[in-house]
DNA sequence: CGGGGTATTGACCCAAGTCAATATCTGTGG
DNA sequence: CCACAGATATTGACTTGGGTCAATACCCCG
């Protein structure tokens, strides 16, 4: 469970730059440094189930988890991706609103609650920040809603692979272009349900995609972009908005 | 076009208790009252355009107006529904991300960005109350995408009406219970939009729904729910989370 | 009374779902 | 190191919910 890979000073922690505390100055940050502490969980283990109550909050330092949302008869949308810098709970609810579950062993950099919207009331940079980080998940929340709501099955594979490649691109800003392979975090059932497909859509959207020369497969999760345009322009978005530095 | 409508005083307006501005001290909205000022737009008229420079936010005080990304080919997705004391405008953003369309007559009260941004830094009810407002709607889109991603055609026409019913429901908390009535504020077409629909599909499942004595269809508006119970379980949620009140 | 927008209904079709068989991985213990 | 078991993924055959195309019907409003 390497408890000890990560250092609890944050001056010298992976996500510093991009989470709630990306703006904090030296005195804020040691004071989070006081109240924080990591969790940490193993691949496929449940994170938090909706209903529950919402005692702590939490920044992805490392892994991969997923927000989803179910109904009864287990139809279940994933209606969220949790990558490293993202963060989990809302300040101000006392309920967990969406099942969370880590899909890659995750660690969280957590703080309880109350103390969480204490510091908040006392920190404009954590509280900017994190309106900032709000209005950015709602806006991806509703280019997924036309994604979910209009693409066809090709065009939501092809706006899955475009959004992974968006999000692995190193944070030195260097693009990596023509060749490129990513490692997909998640299983086909996870992209079935990110998507609103079904595993089988998923599957042979895959193929058809590999047979067409859009994409290669690398083994069970390795894809191999010989064209990033290529790829974009399956995605059915016009590319303006797709400013990748 | 009947601009005087509304008054320039905020104590008398009609989304006071619920607009970004709710949690302001009198002196705090004096500041508000000075730099803000109305925009009335007709019905089906364009408000705003992805693409083209953000220079105003603005709350919407009467009437409807519609969120939505659309598609070179024309395939358009509503991805969000803009009721009485809904914001629009992202501070911190220079361009507009989505198209704004007023489908009823709509009056709003706008501030120019770059003062409302001051004035977000210098006002923590404000602040506050806008990434409350941006959860709010975070967890809305959320919602919205278990709706397009899961829902069947059916269960998707309940919902908005569902919906519908919940935002018409009078601010004294009062449930408009057995028997209520509702005036849908949008016409098939964006209802179509908004459910990742057709038309055609949504007449369909109305009808069908009226065959089962679900709901019952006054005019072209008008719908009556003789059983709001009846109407939530064909919405498909399971109804825990579904508290009006 | 007539015309343009809006809504309903019908006939047909197809993209994606369902069900089912098979293949491929991965890790585990002999 | 191999074999085997349980996940995970692919592929095929068939079905179906909702889309498409097209004809009417409705309904304000001038």
């Amino acid at each position: 469970m390497k408890r000890e890979e990560f250092s609890v000073d944050c001056s010298a922690c992976p996500i510093r730059h991009k989470a709630v505390c990306s703006r904090c100055e030296p005195d804020e940050l040691d004071e989070l440094e006081r109240i924080k502490f990591y969790k940490f969980y193993p691949a496929g283990q449940t994170v938090a189930i909706r209903g529950e109550p919402l005692e702590t909050v939490a920044s992805v330092v490392g892994g991969v988890a997923t927000l989803t949302r179910s109904m009864e008869d287990g139809r279940t949308q994933l209606v969220g991706l949790l990558l490293p810098s993202d963060f989990i709970g809302r300040p101000g609810r006392t309920a967990i609103e969406y099942d969370v579950t880590a899909v890659t062993d995750l660690t969280l950099c957590c703080f309880n609650r109350k103390p969480f919207e204490d510091l908040l009331v006392r920190f404009p940079h954590v509280r900017e920040r994190l309106l900032e980080m709000a209005l950015d998940e709602l806006d991806a929340a509703r280019d997924w809603m036309l994604l979910l709501g209009r693409k066809t099955a090709r065009e939501r594979i092809a706006s899955l692979i475009a959004l992974i490649v968006k999000r692995s691109t190193r944070p030195d800003g260097s693009v990596m272009g023509t060749g490129t392979r990513i490692e997909l975090p998640i299983t086909r059932e996870t992209m079935a349900n990110y998507l609103g497909l079904t595993i089988e859509t998923v599957s042979r959207q895959l193929t058809k995609l590999r047979a067409d020369g859009i994409i290669e497969l690398d083994g069970k999760r390795g894809i191999i972009i010989p064209d990033l345009g290529g790829l974009l322009a399956e995605t059915g978005d016009d590319d303006d908005g797709g400013m990748i530095f």
